[in-house]
RNA sequence: GGGCCUGUAGCUCAGCCAGGUAGAGCGAUCGGCUCUUAACCGAUCGGCCGGGGGUUCGAAUCCCCUCAGGCCCGCCA
């Protein structure tokens, strides 16, 4: 059975799956794999719901390598209080979800969204906070026994934020008359906090199980930190049992995914495809397809150079094969799962992309590579999937393709010496090219090696002609294909000049 | 100090949860035309399933121990 419908069959009917972020950096390939499991468990269990909450009044810690120094003053207040780096969202929070939300839409994912700073402002927090507050002194044993963290008596699980400079980082509880909170801030004011309202929030520790008590959670992907040992999995199950008395949602917790090569994806250090990225490359079918295919507490080495192709590749032939009957259960699975909406009725047709990594660099747009690559697998109606991937295709030629698989076509014969026999090769070659009238990417190859052979030439070289003459390389793409899918006038053109 | 994950063919991994004759893709080799760098088709080669012990009629699979690698927590979230 696929990991999906394993955890879907444990939950109860109608379940809640909770999963949420705080949106302090550009979000990336690893936090799409949290919503993206939730999305696979709610798709499994029937009539389930998915709620993506972000945690928008979530104070800036830091000033990120990302952000300009600016930001230094900023440091302590709320997300969503903050200025957008670019200027052109309302705030920092929207700055970072605003394309984030956009990608979760595009992978077919549907759920609602809520925002804790509006959660606290509406008052949803109100009755967690007190009880929470009430139960300051068995809450702090918890989180001390757990971590082996010391909390003195002082400690409240409540963060006030000062109404004078707004920042939660530096205030300290000094009273409680509910539902107010007595603090002093480092800044030198003074003031009462009203916990029913966003004058503060809970620490995240506390936050957590009060959403699962109040919202009725019950599932929730989780991040590996969270589940350490001593993590904020272990004190919040704790909490909700002991100040809430109701169970802890089902967890399922999820590995990260790593930058081949480069460690862990994480925002702060700027290790990481944004989810806006994977969409630019690749159909979003094939982002979910890398996650459903992959256990949630398998760790993912992503690569997004070359084995990209492979993912691709094995895509279309798990989408091939699934048409065909052909699939073992699991796999079948893995292909429902990673569709946007429904499974297409007939089999999409697509051109492979390695195929399409030569054309784009041949032609200009997409329609003429359009008109070379129509033939017997495609058809007109696949002409969007086509024109899709070939934007994924160039997108990943400029940004991650290694050098060596990238070329152009030169429109001028670059300058090149060839000798005689070379000369010669290119002249044979040409007069038998124009005597056939089937070319074919096996017959164009292996008509050098003929030629060559009665000329008396090198393979090697004989090859290498023509990558000099067409490409200005001395290596290029598998040569019969490429020549096919030139433009024949060009090629003959490019040849005769040669001779001449 | 603690937790999780991984270890199966040259490489990437599936199979483990519900024990029953070790799998796929890629690579390699050979053939398909004298076949190149990233093509296609067919075939072949290839693994005491990290190591040790236990449970069992039977273990890659369950239990215990051990070795190796990766990550996380013990600030915040």
């Amino acid at each position: 059975m696929h990991w999906a419908d394993v955890e879907g069959s444990k939950l109860p009917p109608e379940p809640l799956i909770a999963t949420g972020i705080t949106p302090s950096g550009p979000i990336h390939l690893g936090s799409l794999r949290e919503i993206l499991t939730g999305d696979a468990v709610k798709r499994a269990s029937e009539s389930g719901e998915l709620l993506y909450i972000a945690d928008s009044i979530d104070p800036l810690r830091k000033v990120y390598p990302f952000l300009d120094d600016s930001y230094e003053q900023y440091v302590g207040m709320p997300l969503h209080d903050i200025p957008c780096p670019c200027g052109d969202h309302d705030n920092y929070a929207e700055h970072y979800l605003a394309p984030f939300l956009e990608t979760i839409r595009e992978l077919g994912i549907r759920c609602s969204i809520k925002y804790t700073h509006t959660m606290y402002a509406e008052g949803d927090y109100a009755e967690a906070a007190k009880l929470l507050i009430e139960a300051r002194e068995e809450v702090a044993e918890i989180i001390s026994k757990t971590t082996g963290r010391e909390l003195d008596d002082s400690w409240y699980p409540y963060n006030p934020r000062c109404s004078d400079c707004g920042k939660m980082g530096d205030v300290e509880i000094t009273s409680f008359e509910d539902p107010y909170v007595g603090y002093t801030c480092g800044c030198g004011h003074e003031g009462k906090a009203d916990i029913r309202t966003d004058d503060g929030k809970l620490p995240w520790r506390c936050d957590w199980p009060a959403r699962w008590w109040m919202l009725g959670v019950d599932c929730e992907p989780l991040g590996k930190d969270h589940a350490a040992a001593g993590g904020s999995w272990d004190t919040g199950t704790e909490i909700i049992k002991a100040v809430f008395g109701t169970p802890p949602p089902h967890p399922i917790v999820y590995e990260w995914i790593q930058l081949k090569g480069k460690g862990a994806m994480s925002s702060s250090t700027g290790v990481a495809i944004k989810g806006e990225e994977m969409l630019a490359m690749v159909e979003p079918e094939i982002v979910r397809f890398l996650l459903m295919k992959t256990k949630p507490h398998s760790h993912i080495d992503f690569d997004p150079g070359l084995p990209l192709l492979d993912l691709v590749d094995e895509y279309d032939t798990v989408e091939a094969r699934y048409y065909d009957g052909e699939l073992d259960q699991d796999t079948q699975r893995v292909y429902e799962l990673s569709q946007i909406q429904g499974i297409p009725e007939y089999p999409p047709s697509r051109v492979p992309y390695r195929h399409l990594v030569n054309l784009v660099q041949i032609y200009e747009s997409a329609d003429e590579m359009w008109e070379v690559s129509m033939g017997d697998e495609v058809g007109p109606e696949d002409y969007d999937l086509f024109k899709t991937r070939v934007e994924g295709v160039k997108y990943w030629l400029d940004e991650h393709a290694p050098p060596f698989v990238k070329f152009s076509v030169k429109k001028e014969m670059p300058e090149v010496s060839l000798n005689d026999k070379e000369i010669e090769f290119i002249t044979r070659y040409l007069t038998e090219l124009k005597g056939s009238d089937t070319w074919s990417p096996d017959s164009l190859h292996a008509l050098v090696h003929t030629v060559a052979e009665d000329v008396g030439i090198s393979k090697g070289k004989s090859f290498g002609i023509f990558y000099r003459i067409l490409l200005d390389q001395k290596r290029g793409p598998k040569l019969g294909r490429f020549l096919m899918q030139l433009d024949r006038e060009f090629l003959l053109e490019r040849l005769e000049e040669v001779v001449e």
